[in-house]
DNA sequence: GGAATGTTGCAACTGATTCTCAATACAAGG
DNA sequence: CCTTGTATTGAGAATCAGTTGCAACATTCC
């Protein structure tokens, strides 16, 4: 059995919940899927392996996943919420473009120490964090110039 | 007039737009306002000074304060997009308690060097930034504790 | 004045997420 | 292998934040 499969077992168990079949392959494909989904990506996902799953189960599954700190929120896109599986891999920050759409990922890590001491300093426990930021990336960037320079 | 109503009006006439008078009431309100709001928040207020205003158009303004660069995002709650005034507002980092829903906000200021570096190594041109942790503030933490030894 | 263009309130709509409910599964204790 | 209590599920209905179409206005520029 996998790592994130023996913590959400656990936790679940501490809760009086079960892993069921249904919460297992909506787990197993959280944890196949490498980039940011939401929750319907995730049940088109899911359905290719097994009928035995619906989009209202995925809908309840999810938070479960957060509260077991196997997943977290990612940016948020067109009116949807998305997730990503975090369990194993460094916490990162997100650049989205708000141009093309394109996210790109960097790590989170060099900013845990002012984190961890701001933290401190107001006394509160961290579960997750999410740093987002907007703009444009280098491509758009480049082109807007190009346009620019082509009105003039 | 203030430097803000100078700032939205030189926007919106750029885009061939017109600062109107309920625009110019939700401007208003919203540098009024000095926590985090959703539209409703918004509208409520602004209704409580004049009629001439609907929730449409509090909803169509927000997107312009935002490309403006007056308003920003900030954490989303209960299934609402929240958001609040940054104009002449150092940007800061959210404390969201997941039990009693209390934000507290830091300074973002010491994590700017780290996160210019990154947007530089990737060269990424930065508008928008958005760092919420969501976790347990002293409070509660204080409280389940309480409540776990009483339940031994 | 009158055309052109931007704006607004209202109400209808959209679509993601949540909820309800009746049917199932499953464990524990006979 | 019944019985009972509790957790779970799928399907579809309900909810509700946010968006949009539209007819009526407002402004500006001939």
């Amino acid at each position: 059995m996998q790592d994130y499969e023996k913590i959400f077992k656990a936790f679940l168990a501490g809760k009086g919940l079960k892993l069921t079949m249904p919460r297992r392959y909506i787990l197993e494909e959280v944890f196949r899927l490498h980039e940011h989904f939401n929750a319907e990506d995730l049940y088109a996902k899911v359905k290719l392996v097994t009928r035995d799953v619906s989009l209202a189960t995925v809908y309840r599954t999810l938070p479960l996943l957060m509260e077991a700190g196997l997943v977290q929120h990612a940016l948020r896109s067109s009116g949807r919420d998305r997730f990503e599986h975090i369990y194993g891999h460094p916490k990162h920050v997100h650049w989205l473009c708000r141009n093309c759409g394109a996210i790109q990922e960097t790590d989170l890590q060099a900013l845990m120490p002012v984190i961890k001491k701001q933290a401190d300093a107001i006394r509160f426990k961290t579960d997750d964090i999410e740093l987002s930021i907007r703009g444009i990336c280098w491509k758009c960037a480049l082109l807007e110039n190009e346009n620019h320079i082509e009105k003039e």
